[in-house]
DNA sequence: ATTATTGTATTAAGTGATTAATACAATAAT
DNA sequence: ATTATTGTATTAATCACTTAATACAATAAT
């Protein structure tokens, strides 16, 4: 479940892209409760400091919110969270053409070779 | 043409992977000298030895090798660095559908959104 | 022969991330 | 009322990355 992080991105940052992901694909819906930062700390395997830190960030950015002694919530707002999936989804695409550019292959090379590999996906490779 | 180092990665972790981009895409050619090391870090405003570093291994990967005394050069081998650029294109495909399906998208929905994206980019957007 | 250029190694200092060990305030649960 | 649970803050120690300032050996250039 956890304890994949890479050497070589901050823990923090890791986490809070996790999260994200998790908030901005359904998995935590929106107005739920979140486990405490202890059990998150224990969950991920990280300090509760660690954790704390990252729940901070995602706070800062508005897709948690706190309760003073009930504990973190997630965002209320699906209109955020829609936001939030539709901007991930597009960098994610921007990023991956932009390194395939610098690989050398154009956009035609490029939608090739993503053509290959969905129809070898298909025949269930 | 250098300094846009994201501050979560460590440096000689980018140049590297900025130098094998360089390789494997033909910019730099095999066979072809590279500048010296003090001159390489002087263009990537970098400290000499954070260069060295990442120099040292591109080298322990076989994509370039020194002669002594009269500098470093791209290796010779055209089959390595093809396979190189291939592992990497292939690479940047499978994180990139991962992140979608983390995000929610299955693939007949990435496609989608990668067909209205270059679509868009070829009416000149 | 001498000089300049090459890669390489060493030592020291500063910075940020991470863990660890606590402690505290507010409130929900009993 | 008391206790447990919640988020939060603090201090210290460790580790990796980075820069800085040198120094050295080998060889190409002069």
């Amino acid at each position: 479940m956890a304890n994949d992080y890479s050497a070589n991105v901050p823990i923090y940052l890791q986490i809070i892209n996790e999260i994200k992901l998790k908030i901005a694909s359904g998995e935590w819906k929106t107005g739920q409760r979140i486990l405490p930062v202890r059990e998150l700390a224990m969950q991920f395997t990280v300090n509760p400091n660690t954790m704390q830190r990252a729940l901070a960030e995602l706070e800062r950015e508005g897709l948690i919110y706190t309760e003073r002694t009930t504990g973190k919530f997630v965002t209320s707002d699906d209109i955020l969270v829609s936001n939030v999936r539709d901007m991930l989804a597009r960098e994610y695409m921007q990023s991956f053409f932009s390194s395939m550019q610098k690989l050398g292959y154009n956009m035609g090379q490029t939608m090739k070779i993503i053509e290959d590999y969905v129809t070898k996906y298909k025949e269930g490779k």
